[in-house]
DNA sequence: GTGAAAGCGCTAACAG
DNA sequence: CTGTTAGCGCTTTCAC
């Protein structure tokens, strides 16, 4: 492996002339530009990062923190992080916390050892005086979770706003009772969710009823297991908001099998448009996460709080969701059937 | 930030006595040892890692090169790839390839740089000479691809088995007219899934026919676009190999909006276990992966090549699919009608 | 048991 | 425009 004296040797130049033209400063004439350039073709070279790294105290390096990467939402997110990052020339390197408050500590550490240069952090299972402590070592965004008070930037969308529309659009179907899910997590986004689903459910006159209110919701089988519930009802709800795709995906599966008409009988929607939502059968109606914008805007951030180096902040990046309509909620006029 | 020096200092010794304790070196007093500790909490001291890199020349980072991160088979590969590294204490960079040639280069440079210990390429793009040439610089190995004659460790599911036990399973569900989906890919893998398929056939006496045979499909819109071809034929086939649980899915899902009854008109086999496949109605017969198995795998090769820093070798570690069965292929007996 | 000193490969003052 | 020099933070001979 050669290294940058091999390459001045090789051009009878100096270190420092050739580490100018390997960092396109000026002042280089153009005859020796070429020499050293020659040089370094022909002796193969390439710079040693961790060198790099040691003199520059930065290594082009921004670590993800994720939960799961293998769930659908997570792993398109990190998909469009890695090409956001890959346009800036950063790399990336992946951390499952697997929702565990010492995973996360351990890899917010990597600021400390200076392995990285920054955290993307895609949940938050620690405090805030946790965050804050590490921002001393370097720059921390939150994209796709909010921290009450945190003064680092966050990207999210905004929750509050995709309960309201879902609920509007539910009850423009001329719902009323309405059911909702909540994975069981008390982020401040997911109770954003709910106020807004809330809101609309009061600005029509039909006050949200805690007996269709579901929580701990967030795999296929728990989709299952809610229309067991909702079949036990002596006055079922008419809508259900899922609050994720494989809830709603389960539940569809369930009823068919006992026979229920999806919208018919019980209207549904989702949240994330996964694949299967236009799969199944009905399709599912859903909302869809601006993924991309927020990944670009996480990137785009935290390469400018690294330049800058100044990392206590307060800023809000608010993404809106889309709502995808689709079969589960909207009742068509059916066809004849052949017998 | 404090430095080895710092903790020195305060603790009245040498550098290298600060570092022997930071490196569980025998010959250090458990005085000292206590001290330096003592004033390595109180500094908060963590090593900076970008010197530990220079001067161990190694990273305790792996690259691993993926076409498409959010491909569920991937997602899931680099989740599986992620525990078993963290345990070893190896940190992995997500390189996204998108089956472009030349980012996979580039991607393979990391090596060059010193960025990385070593590589982990689950697809690939360009030639062997292109691998050998990188050989120079670190290990690379392949985990979930084949390359003729290179001599690295290749890790890998027995594809000519899975093609056989799909055939085998549709002809003992009586099928002999079975048609064969591929992704378009020529990779040797690909080439031994399809052999395997028609020596299952080729041995019950029902060769394989060439007119069931359909290329390049991956999509769910891929699968729709087949079942409108099968439709067209005169003659269609009883069963069909999809090759992808997407094709799987979005086939069947066609085929029922067209009245068809899966499994008895046509019976389905998928490939890669994807969630859909227990979610669809029916549930889909597909292959099973190891990916859990080859994922650590990749990771203990990969870490003792880089211990021995023997680059060169040449390794086949093959894994066995498995057939869930499930009811795209099982002809059940009917439900009597309640009317 | 412990420390002094050299050096991993690179960049940035500072001279000239 | 170019070279000399110091040093980023760490580990490891080699003395003592």
């Amino acid at each position: 492996m050669s290294t940058i004296e091999d390459v001045a040797k090789l051009a009878g130049l100096s270190r420092t002339t050739v580490s100018r033209v390997l960092n396109d400063h000026p002042y280089v004439s153009d005859e020796k530009k070429k020499l050293v350039q020659q040089a370094m073709k022909h002796l193969g070279y390439v710079p040693n990062s961790a060198a790099r790294s040691l003199r520059n105290q930065k290594t082009g390096i921004i670590a993800v923190l994720i939960p799961k990467i293998s769930t659908p939402f997570f792993s398109q997110l990190i998909e469009r992080l890695e090409m956001a990052a890959s346009v800036k020339n950063y790399q990336l390197i992946i951390c499952q916390t697997q929702f565990s408050k010492h995973k996360e500590r351990s890899y917010l550490d990597l600021l400390k050892t200076k392995q990285v240069d920054g955290v993307i952090m895609t949940s938050c299972e620690n405090d805030w005086s946790v965050i804050d402590e590490h921002l001393n070592y370097g720059p921390i965004v939150l994209c796709n979770e909010i921290l009450e008070d945190g003064n680092i930037p966050m990207i999210y969308m905004d929750q509050f706003c995709s309960g309201y529309e879902v609920a509007k659009h539910l009850l423009e179907q001329g719902h009323s009772r309405i059911a909702y899910c909540s994975n069981g997590s008390q982020s401040i986004g997911m109770k954003a969710r709910k106020r807004g689903f809330e809101a609309a459910l009061a600005e029509a006159g039909h006050p949200f009823d805690d007996e269709f209110y579901f929580q701990h919701l967030s795999s296929i089988t728990d989709g299952k297991q809610v229309f067991q519930q909702i079949k036990g009802l002596t006055n079922p709800p008419t809508a259900i908001f899922t609050g994720g795709d494989s809830v709603a995906a389960g539940l569809i599966s369930e009823a068919k099998k006992h026979g229920w008409n999806i919208p018919v009988d019980l209207a549904v929607v989702g949240f994330d448009n996964m694949e299967i939502t236009e799969l199944m059968d009905p399709m599912i109606t859903t909302v869809i996460q601006p993924v991309e914008e927020m990944a670009q805007k996480a990137i785009e951030v935290i390469c400018e709080k690294i330049h800058k180096k100044q990392y206590r902040s307060y800023e809000r990046h608010e993404f809106s969701s889309k709502l995808a309509i689709r079969e589960s909620t909207m009742i068509k006029p059916r066809l004849v059937a052949t017998s």
